[in-house]
DNA sequence: TACGAATCTGAGGGATGCCTCAAGTTGTGT
DNA sequence: ACACAACTTGAGGCATCCCTCAGATTCGTA
């Protein structure tokens, strides 16, 4: 794929950036639900502009969120590191919470992720495989229960993104002692057979 | 406190009931958000009307909830009536869940809960204590771990909220296995030390 | 049956947010 | 300096939902 992309005129780019840096801002203060009246407020520029430049809000988010996205690689890549299996899985998992509570719009990302823009919703599944890395070799290990798979991890975001949004203006950090207690059932040894289905 | 308030019209007796009925159907289905209009619709009976007998949304939820919450007392009485006070536990929270799982509206009670009507509010504060009872016999008898507080259960609702959201269409049921992650971090043997606030 | 009070109705005004497009402005190559 | 394409603007149309109120209707009673 060559840049079929004409170089924009100086003004344009210049408006584009400012939307961006705005939509980031905005996003992850507010979540993906931002008007995007705002967005354009923010920017310094006319809503029309805004369309001019992303002609959905789905095109806006696929331009900002995979970079937001890409801030979990770290954590991921940090994650695999770890000499140690399963401190590496909790690591990764309190990475990954943490740029949650950080990012409104990462946290809603990672909750309709799949439901989403082409580009956010590869980037999710991307993520996932990664994950499945780290969560195989904390089972691998014998640390992490055998039982725990790819899905689970799934309902697992979408659990902690609730904890997350709801204590995040009274009780910030309050996810980390729910996810204490969840990895506390997901050890080796602490197993009990799931219900069938 | 006397009945203070005057005999109802007849129709306007049948009218009001006609909108708890929908407003029950409706809340259930599509949560306590639900358009009022909608409500009204379905209850045969004009916008007007439905703002005559209740003149705010709160003013409707404090007829419908409190109703539903009270499927909830049930709930607690039988996990209280077993024998077994962690079976008992396990029973409180599967009910509860269950509950919230075929009442969209009562998903979004027992999650905004607190930031609610008074007279859904207090219900929930309500229910509250009964599990505390529930929560402190299984402690008491050295199953559950004793670390796990109220509001311990109250970020385990929230969590499990959303995973029943989530999942209700695609999956209904998978809130059962995330349960039965959390319910093994829960026992006493699985207690680790949690992070200090 | 007829009257008055209780009740119902639904058009309509306000708020928010989405998105478009005709007219105006600005950058850029010549 | 000019012309034209590229870009910007923001009023305004659409949709949804909120809530109100003047006028029409209906119930209960005498």
């Amino acid at each position: 794929m060559a840049a079929g992309t004409k170089p924009l005129r100086s003004d344009a780019a210049r408006n584009r950036d400012k939307l961006l840096v705005a939509a980031t801002q905005l996003i992850a203060e507010h979540g993906l639900d931002v008007p995007l009246e705002h967005v354009a407020r923010r920017a310094g520029v006319s809503i029309g502009t805004l369309y001019n430049h992303f002609p959905t809000r789905e095109a806006l988010l696929g331009a900002v969120m995979p970079q937001r996205l890409a801030a979990l690689e770290q954590v991921t890549e940090r994650a695999l590191a770890d000499p140690d299996p399963w401190d590496g899985f909790v690591a990764f998992l309190e990475g990954l919470f943490a740029l949650q509570s950080e990012d409104h719009g990462l946290n809603d990302a990672l909750t309709q992720g799949f439901t989403l823009a082409t580009d956010v919703s590869q980037a999710c599944h991307r993520g996932l495989l990664d994950a499945e890395r780290i969560i195989e070799r904390a089972q691998v290990a014998g640390r992490l229960r055998p039982d725990f798979g790819t899905q689970d991890l799934v309902t697992l975001i979408w659990a902690m993104s609730q904890v997350i949004r709801e204590s995040m203006n009274t009780a910030p950090g309050a996810w980390r002692r729910c996810l204490a207690f969840f990895l506390d059932g997901l050890r080796t040894e602490a197993a009990h057979p799931l219900p069938e289905r």
